[in-house]
DNA sequence: GGCCCTGATATGTTATAATAGATCATTAGG
DNA sequence: CCTAATGATCTATTATAACATATCAGGGCC
């Protein structure tokens, strides 16, 4: 039988997968160096307890104890829930993905638009976020309008209310975020206005 | 909100008291130093994951990512079964504490009969060991026919007897002990029969 | 072909887990 | 009072995680 540190180490890489994250995105999220994420994913270094906790709590996940005895009704729960939340990051792909040609399409017919730097940064950013459907649903609004979006000088208008509403929403999703208890490695303080 | 890692330690510490057993029986079972363990449960150090699944392993835990959405899901299920699991702590409780009042009588009563120092180490092994509900079984039958023991010499092919099925027990349940995988710290390859 | 992004690997330094062993303070039982 | 068992603390040594930084190889896109 594998060793359950390889299987959670998986489950740590699949996780980070699945939220469409990099290494080097979760490098900056986290603060611990890209090639160490790297070397813990593949096995190539035994975790400190900490490190786990906060890695896992990068990507929405818990460590727990569980009695053997129970372990295959857990994994049953967390089964039946993965194949919901992949679903989940179907949606979220499917969204972002149309969002993305959108926003590629609009750089191309009015690169000159004002508005468009900011509104080009404030999505790269919703991207590497966690986004819930009440989220997705703001993006899908403004996609849609994006793609309605006239050649002529009307479509400034929308391109600076598409702008500021992603701002918004970036806004609002970087304020919610908690403050984590400080591991082994800790969360560089961020001055997210810089 | 406290820190997952002093959730997991306080799991472990109650998971160890739960099977009955103490520090130095840990530290014989897996083979790390006792005051090890002791800084391990009381949050000294910041634990090798391969030691954390070792520890966990060897008091019937095992260690699992949970997507933080399924925790209530997955806590409400550990705390239904720790209430059944301290029946069966309560029922082995009952069982050993009944079967060393009968040892107890049984030395004070007939401290010279033969096989009663193979009883006595067999019993205290066994004090040791998980024991489902059919090793616990065997004791109680065997708890039961000490306690009706006579005084005259008819006692001495009923201990007899009683000190040859704990020992069947003990060494069926020894030789049952799976292999580990080896972690950070490596269970030393014991010769039961020395 | 060049650029960008990705995950993996290498080197060097520092802090600490793991180990061994001893010892201490407390509690319970005879 | 003495003994035994327990969990906690201490000292010294060794191996390695964590970190910083650089670089590599592969794949995709223009």
């Amino acid at each position: 039988m594998a060793y359950a540190t390889d299987e959670i180490l998986q489950t740590l890489r699949t996780a980070r997968e699945g939220s469409g994250l990099s290494q080097r995105d979760l490098s900056a999220r986290i603060g611990v160096p890209q090639s160490h994420i790297s070397k813990i994913e593949s096995g190539g270094t035994d975790l400190r307890l900490s490190s786990l906790v906060e890695l896992a709590r990068a990507l929405d996940h818990e460590v727990v104890l569980v009695p053997r005895k129970l372990l295959p009704a857990v994994e049953a729960i967390v089964r039946n829930a993965s194949s919901a939340l992949s679903d989940d990051a179907r949606l979220r792909s499917s969204v972002l993905n149309r969002a993305q040609a959108a926003v590629t399409r609009l750089n191309r017919l009015h690169q000159d638009a004002p508005g468009l730097d900011r509104l080009n940064q404030a999505f790269r950013e919703l991207s590497n976020f966690q986004l819930g459907n009440s989220e997705l649903e703001v993006i899908r609004r403004v996609t849609d309008r994006l793609m309605k979006l006239p050649m002529n000088r009307n479509a400034l208008p929308v391109i600076q209310s598409a702008s500021n509403q992603l701002r918004e929403l970036r806004n609002r999703i970087a304020h919610a975020v908690p403050e984590a208890p400080r591991p082994a490695y800790a969360l560089d303080e961020e001055d997210e206005d810089a």
